[in-house]
DNA sequence: CGACCCCTTGATTAGCCTCAACAACCGTGG
DNA sequence: CCACGGTTGTTGAGGCTAATCAAGGGGTCG
Protein backbone atom coordinates (compact mmCIF):
# COMPACT_ATOMS: atom_id res chain seq x y z
CA UNK A 1 0.00 0.00 0.00
CA UNK A 2 2.96 2.53 0.70
CA UNK A 3 4.21 1.66 -2.72
CA UNK A 4 0.82 2.75 -4.10
CA UNK A 5 0.94 5.75 -2.35
CA UNK A 6 4.47 6.68 -3.07
CA UNK A 7 2.96 6.69 -6.23
CA UNK A 8 0.91 10.48 -6.13
CA UNK A 9 3.03 11.71 -3.05
CA UNK A 10 7.01 11.32 -1.66
CA UNK A 11 6.48 9.26 1.89
CA UNK A 12 7.82 10.28 4.86
CA UNK A 13 10.04 7.80 7.19
CA UNK A 14 7.10 8.07 9.94
CA UNK A 15 4.76 7.44 6.99
CA UNK A 16 6.13 5.01 5.85
CA UNK A 17 6.29 3.16 8.96
CA UNK A 18 2.40 4.18 10.03
CA UNK A 19 1.66 2.02 6.72
CA UNK A 20 3.53 -0.37 7.26
CA UNK A 21 1.47 -1.30 10.65
CA UNK A 22 -1.78 -1.82 8.85
CA UNK A 23 0.25 -4.73 7.00
CA UNK A 24 1.29 -6.77 9.19
CA UNK A 25 -1.00 -9.98 9.26
CA UNK A 26 -1.51 -11.65 6.45
CA UNK A 27 -4.40 -14.19 5.20
CA UNK A 28 -4.91 -16.28 2.39
CA UNK A 29 -8.20 -17.22 0.68
CA UNK A 30 -9.10 -19.65 -2.22
CA UNK A 31 -10.34 -18.99 -5.26
CA UNK A 32 -14.29 -18.65 -5.20
CA UNK A 33 -14.01 -17.79 -1.09
CA UNK A 34 -15.86 -15.63 0.59
CA UNK A 35 -13.46 -13.16 2.66
CA UNK A 36 -16.60 -11.35 4.28
CA UNK A 37 -20.37 -11.52 3.50
CA UNK A 38 -22.99 -8.72 3.63
CA UNK A 39 -24.40 -7.59 6.16
CA UNK A 40 -21.41 -9.08 8.60
CA UNK A 41 -20.59 -7.40 11.66
CA UNK A 42 -16.32 -7.34 10.98
CA UNK A 43 -14.35 -4.51 12.00
CA UNK A 44 -11.69 -4.97 9.28
CA UNK A 45 -10.28 -3.44 6.13
CA UNK A 46 -8.17 -5.39 4.10
CA UNK A 47 -5.12 -4.70 1.83
CA UNK A 48 -4.55 -6.69 -1.11
CA UNK A 49 -1.11 -8.23 -1.46
CA UNK A 50 -2.05 -10.72 -3.99
CA UNK A 51 -4.64 -11.95 -6.53
CA UNK A 52 -8.18 -10.37 -7.97
CA UNK A 53 -10.97 -9.96 -5.67
CA UNK A 54 -14.36 -8.34 -6.39
CA UNK A 55 -17.24 -6.59 -3.96
CA UNK A 56 -20.99 -6.78 -4.86
CA UNK A 57 -24.42 -6.91 -3.76
CA UNK A 58 -26.78 -9.43 -4.10
CA UNK A 59 -30.24 -8.71 -4.55
CA UNK A 60 -33.72 -9.93 -3.46
CA UNK A 61 -34.94 -10.72 -7.18
CA UNK A 62 -31.49 -13.66 -6.97
CA UNK A 63 -29.00 -11.08 -8.87
CA UNK A 64 -25.84 -9.99 -8.63
CA UNK A 65 -24.05 -6.56 -8.73
CA UNK A 66 -20.63 -6.03 -8.69
CA UNK A 67 -19.24 -2.90 -7.50
CA UNK A 68 -15.63 -2.94 -8.94
CA UNK A 69 -12.70 -5.56 -8.72
CA UNK A 70 -9.88 -5.21 -6.84
CA UNK A 71 -6.06 -5.47 -7.21
CA UNK A 72 -2.89 -5.82 -5.17
CA UNK A 73 -2.11 -2.69 -3.84
CA UNK A 74 -6.20 -1.79 -3.09
CA UNK A 75 -7.30 -1.74 0.01
CA UNK A 76 -10.97 -3.64 0.10
CA UNK A 77 -13.84 -2.78 2.68
CA UNK A 78 -13.29 0.65 3.48
CA UNK A 79 -17.03 1.22 1.73
CA UNK A 80 -17.98 -0.41 4.92
CA UNK A 81 -15.77 1.65 6.93
CA UNK A 82 -19.32 4.15 7.97
CA UNK A 83 -21.33 1.68 8.85
CA UNK A 84 -21.66 -0.96 11.75
CA UNK A 85 -22.41 -3.43 9.09
CA UNK A 86 -20.38 -4.90 6.23
CA UNK A 87 -22.50 -3.19 2.91
CA UNK A 88 -21.57 -5.31 0.50
CA UNK A 89 -19.61 -9.01 0.35
CA UNK A 90 -16.05 -9.59 -1.09
CA UNK A 91 -15.23 -12.78 -3.04
CA UNK A 92 -12.03 -13.86 -4.41
CA UNK A 93 -11.80 -14.35 -8.43
CA UNK A 94 -8.50 -15.99 -8.27
CA UNK A 95 -6.25 -17.12 -4.82
CA UNK A 96 -5.28 -14.37 -3.14
CA UNK A 97 -3.87 -13.00 -0.33
CA UNK A 98 -4.81 -10.18 1.83
CA UNK A 99 -3.50 -8.34 4.98
CA UNK A 100 -6.57 -7.66 7.18
CA UNK A 101 -6.35 -4.87 10.38
CA UNK A 102 -9.01 -2.86 11.87
CA UNK A 103 -10.78 0.25 11.75
CA UNK A 104 -9.25 1.46 14.60
CA UNK A 105 -5.96 1.52 13.14
CA UNK A 106 -7.05 3.57 10.32
CA UNK A 107 -8.26 5.95 13.22
CA UNK A 108 -4.84 6.07 14.28
CA UNK A 109 -3.59 7.57 10.86
CA UNK A 110 -6.37 10.03 10.42
CA UNK A 111 -5.28 11.30 14.36
CA UNK A 112 -1.29 11.27 13.22
CA UNK A 113 -0.62 11.36 9.61
CA UNK A 114 -3.08 14.45 8.00
CA UNK A 115 -1.47 14.33 4.88
CA UNK A 116 -2.14 10.30 4.53
CA UNK A 117 -5.24 10.57 5.67
CA UNK A 118 -6.29 13.02 3.15
CA UNK A 119 -4.22 11.30 0.57
CA UNK A 120 -6.86 8.27 1.16
CA UNK A 121 -9.55 10.24 0.75
CA UNK A 122 -8.73 11.54 -2.01
CA UNK A 123 -7.96 7.76 -3.38
CA UNK A 124 -11.57 6.80 -2.47
CA UNK A 125 -12.98 9.57 -4.32
CA UNK A 126 -11.49 8.33 -7.30
CA UNK A 127 -12.77 4.90 -6.71
CA UNK A 128 -16.15 6.72 -6.38
CA UNK A 129 -15.28 8.73 -9.33
CA UNK A 130 -14.78 4.90 -11.06
CA UNK A 131 -17.96 3.99 -9.18
CA UNK A 132 -19.69 6.77 -11.24
CA UNK A 133 -18.37 6.30 -14.62
CA UNK A 134 -19.92 2.70 -14.24
CA UNK A 135 -23.15 4.33 -13.53
CA UNK A 136 -22.65 6.25 -16.50
CA UNK A 137 -21.89 3.36 -18.33
CA UNK A 138 -24.47 0.97 -17.22
CA UNK A 139 -27.59 3.65 -17.43
CA UNK A 140 -26.64 5.40 -20.88
CA UNK A 141 -24.55 3.15 -22.70
CA UNK A 142 -25.01 0.21 -24.95
CA UNK A 143 -23.90 -3.45 -24.00
CA UNK A 144 -21.16 -3.22 -26.10
CA UNK A 145 -20.30 0.22 -24.75
CA UNK A 146 -20.58 -1.04 -21.33
CA UNK A 147 -18.11 -4.24 -22.18
CA UNK A 148 -15.95 -2.32 -23.92
CA UNK A 149 -15.57 0.22 -20.85
CA UNK A 150 -14.89 -2.57 -18.34
CA UNK A 151 -11.87 -3.48 -20.70
CA UNK A 152 -10.62 -0.10 -20.70
CA UNK A 153 -11.23 0.41 -16.86
CA UNK A 154 -9.08 -3.01 -16.16
CA UNK A 155 -6.28 -2.02 -18.73
CA UNK A 156 -5.86 1.31 -17.27
CA UNK A 157 -6.06 0.03 -13.47
CA UNK A 158 -3.39 -2.59 -14.72
CA UNK A 159 -1.11 -0.19 -16.39
CA UNK A 160 -0.65 1.33 -12.69
CA UNK A 161 1.59 -1.37 -12.01
CA UNK A 162 2.12 -3.29 -15.05
CA UNK A 163 3.53 -0.38 -17.14
CA UNK A 164 2.09 1.85 -19.11
CA UNK A 165 2.38 0.23 -22.77
CA UNK A 166 0.60 -2.96 -21.27
CA UNK A 167 -1.46 -4.26 -24.24
CA UNK A 168 -2.14 -7.81 -23.42
CA UNK A 169 -3.71 -8.86 -20.20
CA UNK A 170 -5.15 -12.09 -18.18
CA UNK A 171 -8.49 -11.57 -17.48
CA UNK A 172 -9.42 -14.28 -14.67
CA UNK A 173 -13.06 -13.11 -14.77
CA UNK A 174 -16.05 -15.51 -15.98
CA UNK A 175 -18.44 -13.67 -18.73
CA UNK A 176 -21.10 -14.35 -15.70
CA UNK A 177 -18.98 -12.00 -13.77
CA UNK A 178 -18.34 -9.48 -16.24
CA UNK A 179 -21.98 -9.17 -16.70
CA UNK A 180 -22.64 -9.04 -13.13
CA UNK A 181 -19.93 -6.29 -13.17
CA UNK A 182 -21.77 -4.19 -16.77
CA UNK A 183 -25.61 -5.42 -15.73
CA UNK A 184 -25.68 -7.98 -18.67
CA UNK A 185 -26.48 -11.13 -19.32
CA UNK A 186 -23.31 -13.44 -19.53
CA UNK A 187 -24.94 -14.74 -22.83
CA UNK A 188 -24.86 -11.28 -24.16
CA UNK A 189 -21.44 -10.52 -22.77
CA UNK A 190 -20.18 -13.34 -25.09
CA UNK A 191 -21.76 -11.84 -27.68
CA UNK A 192 -20.55 -8.36 -27.02
CA UNK A 193 -16.86 -9.95 -26.75
CA UNK A 194 -17.10 -11.54 -30.13
CA UNK A 195 -18.31 -8.45 -31.56
CA UNK A 196 -15.71 -6.35 -30.36
CA UNK A 197 -13.21 -9.16 -31.82
CA UNK A 198 -14.84 -9.50 -35.18
CA UNK A 199 -14.52 -6.00 -35.25
CA UNK A 200 -10.78 -6.23 -34.55
CA UNK A 201 -10.99 -3.97 -31.38
CA UNK A 202 -9.42 -6.80 -29.31
CA UNK A 203 -8.09 -10.44 -29.63
CA UNK A 204 -8.99 -13.51 -26.99
CA UNK A 205 -6.58 -16.12 -26.63
CA UNK A 206 -8.32 -18.38 -23.64
CA UNK A 207 -8.55 -16.07 -20.54
CA UNK A 208 -6.17 -13.62 -22.46
CA UNK A 209 -7.33 -10.70 -23.85
CA UNK A 210 -5.12 -8.44 -26.37
CA UNK A 211 -6.01 -5.02 -27.50
CA UNK A 212 -5.61 -4.14 -31.19
CA UNK A 213 -7.12 -1.44 -31.53
CA UNK A 214 -6.57 0.99 -28.42
CA UNK A 215 -7.65 4.39 -30.19
CA UNK A 216 -11.06 3.53 -31.36
CA UNK A 217 -12.05 1.11 -28.43
CA UNK A 218 -11.09 4.03 -26.37
CA UNK A 219 -13.39 6.78 -28.66
CA UNK A 220 -16.46 4.12 -28.80
CA UNK A 221 -16.52 4.79 -24.93
CA UNK A 222 -15.67 8.24 -24.11
CA UNK A 223 -13.43 6.31 -20.86
CA UNK A 224 -11.93 8.45 -18.79
CA UNK A 225 -8.73 7.14 -16.51
CA UNK A 226 -9.27 8.16 -13.25
CA UNK A 227 -6.15 6.61 -11.92
CA UNK A 228 -3.43 8.46 -13.78
CA UNK A 229 -3.42 11.41 -11.69
CA UNK A 230 -4.74 13.19 -8.50
CA UNK A 231 -4.73 16.57 -7.34
CA UNK A 232 -2.37 16.36 -4.68
CA UNK A 233 -2.11 20.02 -4.33
CA UNK A 234 -4.27 20.85 -1.56
CA UNK A 235 -3.26 17.83 0.60
CA UNK A 236 -2.24 19.31 4.26
CA UNK A 237 1.70 19.37 5.12
CA UNK A 238 3.12 15.94 5.91
CA UNK A 239 4.53 14.54 9.33
CA UNK B 1 -23.22 21.84 7.79
CA UNK B 2 -22.32 21.96 11.25
CA UNK B 3 -26.05 21.12 11.91
CA UNK B 4 -25.90 17.87 9.55
CA UNK B 5 -22.47 17.01 11.33
CA UNK B 6 -24.29 17.57 14.91
CA UNK B 7 -26.37 14.28 13.77
CA UNK B 8 -23.20 11.96 13.95
CA UNK B 9 -21.46 13.18 16.87
CA UNK B 10 -21.70 15.98 19.27
CA UNK B 11 -19.11 18.97 17.98
CA UNK B 12 -16.63 20.86 20.05
CA UNK B 13 -16.64 24.79 20.01
CA UNK B 14 -13.32 24.58 18.39
CA UNK B 15 -14.45 21.90 15.53
CA UNK B 16 -18.05 24.07 15.39
CA UNK B 17 -16.18 27.32 14.22
CA UNK B 18 -13.96 25.61 11.76
CA UNK B 19 -16.79 24.86 10.24
CA UNK B 20 -18.24 28.05 10.21
CA UNK B 21 -15.24 29.05 8.77
CA UNK B 22 -16.36 27.56 5.65
CA UNK B 23 -19.68 29.09 5.52
CA UNK B 24 -18.93 32.90 5.52
CA UNK B 25 -19.73 33.79 1.52
CA UNK B 26 -22.35 33.13 -0.03
CA UNK B 27 -24.12 32.65 -3.77
CA UNK B 28 -27.18 32.54 -5.58
CA UNK B 29 -28.12 30.46 -8.17
CA UNK B 30 -31.43 30.78 -10.80
CA UNK B 31 -33.19 27.36 -11.24
CA UNK B 32 -31.30 25.42 -14.39
CA UNK B 33 -28.32 27.48 -13.75
CA UNK B 34 -24.98 25.87 -13.70
CA UNK B 35 -22.87 26.35 -10.93
CA UNK B 36 -19.81 24.41 -11.97
CA UNK B 37 -19.37 22.63 -15.65
CA UNK B 38 -17.64 19.68 -16.46
CA UNK B 39 -13.78 19.85 -16.47
CA UNK B 40 -13.77 23.54 -15.01
CA UNK B 41 -10.52 24.01 -12.99
CA UNK B 42 -12.31 25.20 -10.35
CA UNK B 43 -11.07 24.66 -6.78
CA UNK B 44 -14.08 25.25 -4.65
CA UNK B 45 -16.95 23.20 -3.06
CA UNK B 46 -20.06 24.02 -1.88
CA UNK B 47 -22.45 23.71 0.97
CA UNK B 48 -26.02 24.11 0.12
CA UNK B 49 -27.67 26.14 1.74
CA UNK B 50 -31.44 26.31 0.04
CA UNK B 51 -32.67 24.51 -3.27
CA UNK B 52 -32.24 21.15 -4.43
CA UNK B 53 -29.13 20.81 -7.57
CA UNK B 54 -28.05 17.58 -9.41
CA UNK B 55 -24.37 16.61 -10.45
CA UNK B 56 -24.33 14.79 -13.69
CA UNK B 57 -22.41 13.47 -16.56
CA UNK B 58 -22.55 14.43 -20.24
CA UNK B 59 -21.79 11.53 -22.30
CA UNK B 60 -20.12 11.47 -26.16
CA UNK B 61 -23.61 10.37 -26.96
CA UNK B 62 -25.70 12.87 -26.06
CA UNK B 63 -27.29 11.71 -23.10
CA UNK B 64 -27.03 12.28 -19.67
CA UNK B 65 -26.77 10.51 -16.29
CA UNK B 66 -27.26 12.21 -13.17
CA UNK B 67 -25.05 10.90 -9.89
CA UNK B 68 -27.11 12.29 -7.47
CA UNK B 69 -29.57 15.19 -5.88
CA UNK B 70 -28.04 17.56 -3.06
CA UNK B 71 -30.23 18.99 -1.14
CA UNK B 72 -30.25 22.00 2.17
CA UNK B 73 -26.86 20.57 3.86
CA UNK B 74 -25.17 19.02 1.53
CA UNK B 75 -21.36 19.17 0.50
CA UNK B 76 -21.34 19.29 -3.49
CA UNK B 77 -18.41 19.24 -4.97
CA UNK B 78 -16.47 16.91 -3.14
CA UNK B 79 -16.09 14.41 -5.73
CA UNK B 80 -13.94 16.49 -7.89
CA UNK B 81 -11.35 17.58 -5.04
CA UNK B 82 -9.03 14.50 -5.84
CA UNK B 83 -8.56 15.83 -9.36
CA UNK B 84 -7.29 19.06 -11.37
CA UNK B 85 -10.74 19.57 -13.14
CA UNK B 86 -14.16 19.30 -12.48
CA UNK B 87 -15.11 15.37 -13.25
CA UNK B 88 -19.25 16.27 -13.11
CA UNK B 89 -21.12 19.29 -13.91
CA UNK B 90 -23.51 20.87 -11.13
CA UNK B 91 -26.88 22.05 -12.12
CA UNK B 92 -29.65 23.64 -10.21
CA UNK B 93 -32.77 22.61 -10.10
CA UNK B 94 -34.64 24.86 -7.99
CA UNK B 95 -33.51 28.92 -7.31
CA UNK B 96 -30.46 27.88 -4.77
CA UNK B 97 -27.67 29.01 -2.65
CA UNK B 98 -24.89 28.03 -2.31
CA UNK B 99 -21.70 29.02 0.15
CA UNK B 100 -18.54 28.02 -1.89
CA UNK B 101 -15.29 27.25 -0.04
CA UNK B 102 -11.77 26.92 -1.27
CA UNK B 103 -10.12 22.95 -1.10
CA UNK B 104 -7.51 24.28 1.02
CA UNK B 105 -10.23 25.38 4.00
CA UNK B 106 -10.59 21.52 4.10
CA UNK B 107 -6.34 21.17 4.60
CA UNK B 108 -7.26 22.90 7.39
CA UNK B 109 -9.49 20.80 8.73
CA UNK B 110 -8.11 17.86 8.08
CA UNK B 111 -4.95 19.01 9.76
CA UNK B 112 -6.15 20.46 12.46
CA UNK B 113 -9.53 18.25 13.03
CA UNK B 114 -9.04 14.45 12.63
CA UNK B 115 -12.17 13.54 14.02
CA UNK B 116 -14.13 16.20 11.75
CA UNK B 117 -12.22 14.99 8.71
CA UNK B 118 -12.85 11.15 9.10
CA UNK B 119 -16.35 12.27 10.21
CA UNK B 120 -16.82 13.98 6.73
CA UNK B 121 -15.00 11.25 5.08
CA UNK B 122 -17.74 8.66 6.36
CA UNK B 123 -20.42 10.86 4.75
CA UNK B 124 -18.27 10.53 1.59
CA UNK B 125 -18.68 7.29 2.00
CA UNK B 126 -22.32 6.79 2.74
CA UNK B 127 -22.65 8.94 -0.46
CA UNK B 128 -20.75 6.30 -2.29
CA UNK B 129 -23.01 3.58 -0.66
CA UNK B 130 -25.49 5.56 -2.26
CA UNK B 131 -24.34 5.59 -5.70
CA UNK B 132 -23.71 1.84 -5.39
CA UNK B 133 -27.20 1.37 -4.52
CA UNK B 134 -28.42 3.16 -7.28
CA UNK B 135 -26.17 1.27 -9.34
CA UNK B 136 -27.43 -2.41 -8.66
CA UNK B 137 -30.69 -0.44 -9.07
CA UNK B 138 -29.82 0.70 -12.53
CA UNK B 139 -27.88 -2.66 -13.26
CA UNK B 140 -29.75 -5.14 -12.24
CA UNK B 141 -33.72 -3.90 -11.45
CA UNK B 142 -37.06 -2.87 -13.62
CA UNK B 143 -37.77 0.42 -14.80
CA UNK B 144 -40.76 0.36 -12.25
CA UNK B 145 -38.22 -0.63 -9.43
CA UNK B 146 -35.87 1.94 -10.42
CA UNK B 147 -38.42 4.74 -10.61
CA UNK B 148 -39.58 3.60 -6.83
CA UNK B 149 -36.37 3.29 -5.39
CA UNK B 150 -35.30 6.78 -6.17
CA UNK B 151 -38.86 7.65 -4.88
CA UNK B 152 -37.20 5.48 -1.41
CA UNK B 153 -33.98 7.54 -1.46
CA UNK B 154 -35.43 10.88 -1.92
CA UNK B 155 -38.13 10.50 1.09
CA UNK B 156 -35.00 8.93 3.17
CA UNK B 157 -32.87 11.48 2.80
CA UNK B 158 -35.97 14.24 3.06
CA UNK B 159 -36.89 12.43 6.59
CA UNK B 160 -33.56 13.44 7.47
CA UNK B 161 -34.14 17.34 7.90
CA UNK B 162 -38.26 16.99 7.40
CA UNK B 163 -39.11 14.16 9.91
CA UNK B 164 -39.17 10.48 10.17
CA UNK B 165 -43.10 10.53 9.55
CA UNK B 166 -42.40 12.76 6.44
CA UNK B 167 -45.02 11.18 3.64
CA UNK B 168 -46.10 13.38 1.30
CA UNK B 169 -43.49 15.42 -0.51
CA UNK B 170 -42.58 18.15 -3.32
CA UNK B 171 -40.38 16.63 -6.12
CA UNK B 172 -39.59 19.65 -8.12
CA UNK B 173 -37.88 17.26 -11.00
CA UNK B 174 -38.94 16.95 -14.33
CA UNK B 175 -39.49 13.23 -15.79
CA UNK B 176 -36.64 13.64 -18.12
CA UNK B 177 -34.23 14.27 -15.10
CA UNK B 178 -35.91 10.88 -12.82
CA UNK B 179 -34.95 9.43 -16.32
CA UNK B 180 -31.92 10.50 -16.12
CA UNK B 181 -31.13 9.38 -13.07
CA UNK B 182 -32.14 6.12 -13.57
CA UNK B 183 -31.58 5.28 -16.93
CA UNK B 184 -34.94 5.42 -18.52
CA UNK B 185 -36.42 7.92 -20.76
CA UNK B 186 -38.76 10.21 -19.57
CA UNK B 187 -41.98 8.32 -21.57
CA UNK B 188 -40.79 5.41 -19.62
CA UNK B 189 -41.03 7.21 -16.42
CA UNK B 190 -43.88 8.42 -16.85
CA UNK B 191 -45.43 5.27 -17.54
CA UNK B 192 -43.63 3.81 -14.45
CA UNK B 193 -45.08 6.39 -12.30
CA UNK B 194 -48.17 5.69 -13.62
CA UNK B 195 -48.49 2.22 -12.85
CA UNK B 196 -47.16 2.78 -9.50
CA UNK B 197 -50.21 5.36 -9.20
CA UNK B 198 -52.70 2.63 -11.08
CA UNK B 199 -51.40 -0.18 -7.94
CA UNK B 200 -51.99 2.22 -4.97
CA UNK B 201 -48.62 2.65 -3.90
CA UNK B 202 -48.27 6.07 -4.37
CA UNK B 203 -50.43 9.56 -5.36
CA UNK B 204 -49.63 12.13 -7.16
CA UNK B 205 -50.91 15.80 -7.20
CA UNK B 206 -48.96 18.04 -9.27
CA UNK B 207 -45.25 17.77 -7.96
CA UNK B 208 -46.64 16.37 -4.92
CA UNK B 209 -45.79 12.93 -4.39
CA UNK B 210 -47.68 11.25 -1.22
CA UNK B 211 -46.72 7.64 -0.10
CA UNK B 212 -49.65 5.04 0.28
CA UNK B 213 -48.07 2.18 0.86
CA UNK B 214 -44.55 2.77 2.20
CA UNK B 215 -44.19 -1.45 3.26
CA UNK B 216 -45.09 -2.54 -0.45
CA UNK B 217 -43.11 0.27 -2.11
CA UNK B 218 -40.27 -0.50 0.14
CA UNK B 219 -40.00 -4.14 -0.19
CA UNK B 220 -40.29 -3.77 -4.35
CA UNK B 221 -37.32 -2.16 -4.08
CA UNK B 222 -35.11 -3.96 -1.04
CA UNK B 223 -34.60 -0.28 -0.32
CA UNK B 224 -31.65 0.53 2.34
CA UNK B 225 -31.41 3.72 4.05
CA UNK B 226 -27.47 4.59 4.25
CA UNK B 227 -28.55 7.98 6.24
CA UNK B 228 -30.64 6.54 9.03
CA UNK B 229 -27.00 5.89 11.07
CA UNK B 230 -23.22 5.69 10.77
CA UNK B 231 -20.54 3.86 12.60
CA UNK B 232 -19.11 6.84 14.46
CA UNK B 233 -17.48 4.38 17.42
CA UNK B 234 -13.84 4.00 15.55
CA UNK B 235 -13.65 8.10 14.59
CA UNK B 236 -10.47 9.58 16.49
CA UNK B 237 -10.81 11.92 19.49
CA UNK B 238 -12.12 15.37 19.45
CA UNK B 239 -10.42 18.57 19.56
C1' DC C 1 -14.20 -41.46 -16.99
C1' DG C 2 -17.95 -38.68 -15.38
C1' DA C 3 -19.58 -34.36 -13.36
C1' DC C 4 -19.41 -29.79 -13.41
C1' DC C 5 -18.35 -25.32 -14.99
C1' DC C 6 -17.80 -22.21 -18.61
C1' DC C 7 -18.15 -20.80 -23.35
C1' DT C 8 -20.73 -20.62 -27.51
C1' DT C 9 -24.54 -20.32 -30.67
C1' DG C 10 -29.51 -20.28 -32.17
C1' DA C 11 -34.49 -19.15 -31.61
C1' DT C 12 -37.85 -16.65 -29.38
C1' DT C 13 -39.72 -13.24 -26.15
C1' DA C 14 -40.19 -9.11 -23.51
C1' DG C 15 -38.97 -4.73 -21.88
C1' DC C 16 -37.77 -0.41 -22.96
C1' DC C 17 -36.85 3.01 -26.63
C1' DT C 18 -38.22 5.83 -30.52
C1' DC C 19 -41.26 8.49 -32.91
C1' DA C 20 -45.34 11.04 -32.89
C1' DA C 21 -49.17 13.79 -31.51
C1' DC C 22 -51.66 16.41 -28.27
C1' DA C 23 -52.96 18.55 -23.77
C1' DA C 24 -51.75 21.31 -19.80
C1' DC C 25 -49.08 24.62 -17.79
C1' DC C 26 -45.83 28.50 -17.40
C1' DG C 27 -43.53 32.80 -18.06
C1' DT C 28 -43.10 36.42 -21.35
C1' DG C 29 -44.17 40.27 -24.07
C1' DG C 30 -47.40 42.83 -26.69
C1' DC D 1 -55.36 41.16 -20.17
C1' DC D 2 -54.62 37.85 -23.54
C1' DA D 3 -51.82 35.67 -27.15
C1' DC D 4 -47.83 33.14 -27.72
C1' DG D 5 -43.93 29.98 -27.60
C1' DG D 6 -41.67 26.84 -24.91
C1' DT D 7 -41.53 23.24 -21.64
C1' DT D 8 -43.50 19.30 -19.41
C1' DG D 9 -46.69 15.55 -18.99
C1' DT D 10 -49.45 11.99 -21.25
C1' DT D 11 -50.71 8.38 -24.38
C1' DG D 12 -50.36 5.30 -28.57
C1' DA D 13 -47.93 2.44 -32.15
C1' DG D 14 -44.09 0.09 -33.65
C1' DG D 15 -39.21 -1.34 -33.53
C1' DC D 16 -34.91 -2.81 -31.50
C1' DT D 17 -31.92 -4.30 -27.87
C1' DA D 18 -30.96 -7.45 -24.61
C1' DA D 19 -33.15 -11.27 -21.84
C1' DT D 20 -34.69 -15.87 -21.73
C1' DC D 21 -34.73 -20.53 -23.00
C1' DA D 22 -32.31 -24.22 -24.91
C1' DA D 23 -28.69 -27.24 -26.49
C1' DG D 24 -24.04 -28.70 -27.44
C1' DG D 25 -18.86 -28.51 -26.91
C1' DG D 26 -14.50 -28.04 -24.47
C1' DG D 27 -11.89 -27.96 -20.37
C1' DT D 28 -10.79 -29.21 -15.66
C1' DC D 29 -10.99 -31.58 -11.41
C1' DG D 30 -12.09 -35.31 -8.57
Amino acid sequence: MAERLAHYVTLTPSEEEALGQLEQQERSFRRGATVRGENDLGRELFIVQKGWLYSCVLLSNGSRQIMRFHFPGDVVGVTSLAFGRSIDSITAVTDAVLCPFDKDRLATVFEEHPRLSALIFSISLAERASLADRLASVGRTSARARVASLLCELLARLRVTGGADLLEFHVPLTQEEIGDATGLTAVHVNRMMRSLVDDGLIARNGSTIRILDEARLTAEVNFINRYAQLDTSWLPGAR
